[in-house]
DNA sequence: CCAATATGCAGGCATTTACCTGCATGTCAA
DNA sequence: TTGACATGCAGGTAAATGCCTGCATATTGG
């Protein structure tokens, strides 16, 4: 996992809503992913040129239609990497800086 | 949670360096940070400032110093707004793309 | 007090980003 | 076949980002 492209795609609103609606209906085309943006096409097609590229989202071509369909897996990889090493410290972590507040 | 403010924060390989150094040691000073850091203490700064705007990190002042710590909720609230809605439907989202790779 | 230490603030510059317009290509259906 | 439809590709611009230098402020220890 390129943890950088992932996260760097997750990190503007419209690539999150591209998720969102995919999430919704997976598998729609370029067109209707578009119906739900106020840009244009040639600006989504951007944003999901960088949500392929961090691997989160997988296209087919059936005919003259391009399909996309999430992957789950590197949002996965994320958690695995980035929230679950905070979240096991996350009781010792705010002890930290409770103590810190109380002076020592 | 401002969910654009976090994903943001992350989207910088140095600002997760950081995190990475409080999950070490928690309670580090501004220069302790930089000593671990490639660039100039002021762009330092910068990427903690954009942490602390994401709630990520919380500072203490005390006395010349700036001591900072992890905050791991906002992470958590990632996890519970985005990893887990797509890892639910993670089966099922496969499923439709294998089903559209063999053809319907 | 005063020099060393730790951090804050302002501005400048190069790169990246996000958006756009204009045009090209490929596919379907009548 | 041909017009309508779905998408691809190539620039161009304004704003945001990341890094820097230079200087200001505040705290501590001798």
């Amino acid at each position: 996992m390129d943890a950088d492209k992932v996260f760097k795609a997750l990190g503007d609103p419209t690539r999150r809503t591209l998720l969102d609606l995919l999430c919704e209906k997976n598998g729609q085309t370029l067109g209707e992913l578009c119906d739900h943006l106020d840009m244009t096409r040639q600006s989504a097609t951007q944003h999901i040129g960088l949500l392929e590229a961090a691997n989160l989202v997988t296209t087919v071509r059936r005919g003259r239609e391009k399909l996309h369909f999430i992957n789950p897996v590197p949002l996965h990889e994320v958690y695995e990497r980035w929230v679950r090493k905070f979240e096991r410290q996350r009781l010792s972590l705010l002890h930290d800086l409770k103590k810190e507040l109380e002076g020592e």
